[in-house]
DNA sequence: GTATCACTTGAACAAACGCTCAAGTGATAC
DNA sequence: GTATCACTTGAGCGTTTGTTCAAGTGATAC
């Protein structure tokens, strides 16, 4: 996909700041684990996803509650569950015939709670002292 | 989409548990915000994105750099920074012909931070002391 | 004015995604 | 054993998404 001598891309001269892409380049994380976050937060960037773990987060729930709170099919609530599974964002225990959900972590908590921050911050009131134009 | 009376659904019976449904009725957070949050998630779930954003929070670029070092087309690029510039995550300033982009605020680090954490505790080595099976 | 540079935009298209439907699994009840 | 319940799984299908390509815009250079 690229040619053999592009490890230092920078001074290659296509550029139009080869200086600052060369800083760039030093102080950012590898492609390849940027691309595990990206994977990481499209788990969170669907509504069905979302309000499965914000529900999970207040208590264990099984597969059939979950389904009549979203107000969706058994099999696509277990078709999600199945993916935050994968994705150790959720945990679960089977109880007789019934299987909880429960989240996996704390840091699961953590961030919802930053992206609901910082969509207050992005809609906020007029009246909060700390909103103003930039 | 639903029938008139869906209002207090956890008593509906249709639940395994309804006590439990409705604990979480009132804790979680309506779907409208909830469905916000899976959007804001969205636009970090996108490999693309997210490079470009851990770039930006080492220095501010132009298109034509973000391009090279992503080793992508300016369009491309082009495409991606507008959907970072309707979320708010980035913004922009002309000098000349070149425009330089930036992250929006600090809230964007802190995401991003969130994240890189999280895939850390999951492919936590072998070695780390406060790693272990449940 | 024209030319060029840096970037944006819209249309098109393949790939990925989320839901539905039907079939399958695993535990309890009898 | 059979029946039922709670859930999972795979295939199919429409929608969404990200890239490419070609055309367009806005500022500088001359």
């Amino acid at each position: 996909m690229c040619d053999a001598t592009d490890q230092n891309l920078a001074d290659e001269s296509q550029f139009i700041h080869p200086d600052i892409v060369a800083e760039v380049q030093k102080g950012s994380p590898s492609p390849e684990l940027l691309s595990d976050l990206a994977d990481l937060y499209k788990i969170f960037g669907d509504s069905t996803r979302v309000q499965i773990l914000s529900a999970l987060r207040v208590h264990e729930m099984c597969v059939g509650d979950l389904a009549g709170l979203l107000n969706m099919t058994l099999s696509a609530v277990s078709h999600q569950l199945r993916a935050l599974r994968a994705n150790k964002l959720v945990k679960s225990r089977r109880d007789g015939k019934v299987i909880f959900y429960r989240l996996a972590d704390e840091h699961v908590e953590l961030i919802l709670d930053m992206g609901l921050e910082h969509l207050q911050e992005i809609n906020c009131p007029p009246h909060d002292p700390h909103c103003f134009e930039e």
